[in-house]
DNA sequence: CCCTGATTCGC
DNA sequence: GCGAATCAGG
């Protein structure tokens, strides 16, 4: 579906309107609300009923291209999700968020590891003071209620922590 | 989680 | 110019 004279005209007209964009996406058809959104900017009929003084919240910049590769995601081997170790896969908050927790870890061997057991790493494994967390698993869940969150964490959930810890 | 508009940038 | 991915938020 392409823009022309009749597909705009109906975009200005439910623009004006009030209709939202995914709305006018819909009753437009074959579009998607991005692409109504990004006509409706490049009309130069953005801001409705915006605030008089746009200029005082400057949006701010991206900082690196983030659509160029995929997100991070952890590896698998057979059935088990394979924790973030700083061995093979970059760790995912390398300063913060690596040894605090809400909970004291069990701190178990590799050898005391059992398949109940929490297999969140702690530590460098490279050193023989490695440890896994060892915490108490649902059955058949990889890690702890705890770590499961970090290693699944979904992205708006992360966005989310971002956001509240930007402020 | 559903939604809103705003922005960037590869195409 | 187009619009998906993303951002920033309600």
């Amino acid at each position: 579906m392409s823009w022309n004279d009749e597909r705009v005209e109906l975009l200005k007209k439910l623009w004006q309107d009030g209709l939202s964009a995914s709305q006018i996406a819909a009753e437009l058809g074959g579009v998607t609300r991005n692409a109504v959104i990004g006509k409706v900017h490049r009309l130069g009929l953005s801001g409705r009923v915006k605030s008089p003084t746009p200029s005082l919240a400057p949006r701010r910049p991206r900082a690196t291209p983030q659509h160029s590769q995929p997100r991070p995601r952890f590896a698998t081997q057979g059935n088990v999700a394979l924790a973030p170790t700083p061995v093979a896969l970059p760790s995912p908050m390398p300063h913060q968020e690596a040894e605090v927790m809400p909970f004291s870890c069990e701190r178990v061997t590799i050898m005391e590891l059992r398949e109940c057991m929490c297999r969140w790493p702690l530590g460098d494994p490279s050193r023989s003071d490695f440890r896994f967390c060892g915490s108490k698993t649902n059955p058949g869940a990889p890690y702890c209620d705890y770590h499961a969150r970090m290693a699944y964490q979904t992205v708006s959930e992360r966005r989310r922590e971002r956001r509240a810890a930007a402020g």
